[in-house]
DNA sequence: TCAAGACATCGACAAATGTCAATGTCAGTG
DNA sequence: CACTGACATTGACATTTGTCGATGTCTTGA
């Protein structure tokens, strides 16, 4: 495996590798519509709006999810494929 | 997700969310018998050796390799469907 | 028994990470 | 316009992480 493609493939799973972001994949991809904004989050979360949102950049810098912002509020939700990529970069079956 | 759960997958996603730990573990599956020794890894990675072996301890820990010490060499392999179980966590696919 | 080699462990360090409080930005409402 | 509420951004901080050099442990061979 080439170096390029070994730090490529480690940021996307740095971006995962965190328990809340975890949790916060695990409540978008199990809320209504498959989205959630920033306040849908924080509290079953129990952690700080600007934690929140910190972390959900994150995760779409990664390219894990997309942000839709909606009048005052931002949805986030699922990239489709994003995670199935990734997931078929470890078991070696594209 | 529970917090236990979450913080137990990450941890295992943060075993391999590093570049030269996922090229380590590319090295080893495309070994012969699917097993390398650390000095298999410190050349094509150009690393320290004492760097290596940190790096393979974090993986064994989390339960991505095992060790096995032959004579004076330490033989590192993959478990086998840890990683497959890992992508399963993240398609949703057991 | 001694020396050499392969690997593990330790100590140290800079860099990255997760978290929060404070502040900034912007859309909707009165 | 002024105000409120939902996010984003900034600055700060303690903790974790990746790396190396030095040292320790253990096996093999002379």
């Amino acid at each position: 495996m080439s170096e390029d493609t070994a730090s490529s493939l480690a940021a996307q799973f740095k971006a995962i590798a965190d328990p809340n972001r975890l949790r916060m994949v695990s409540i978008i991809s199990a809320s209504e519509n498959a989205e959630a904004c920033v306040c849908d989050i924080t509290e079953p979360l129990n952690l700080g709006q600007s934690t929140v949102s910190h972390h959900l950049k994150i995760l779409v810098d990664a390219g894990v999810l997309t942000r839709e912002k909606r009048g005052v509020w931002a949805y986030y939700s699922l990239v489709p494929g994003a995670l199935d990529s990734l997931a078929g970069a470890l078991t070696g079956r594209p």
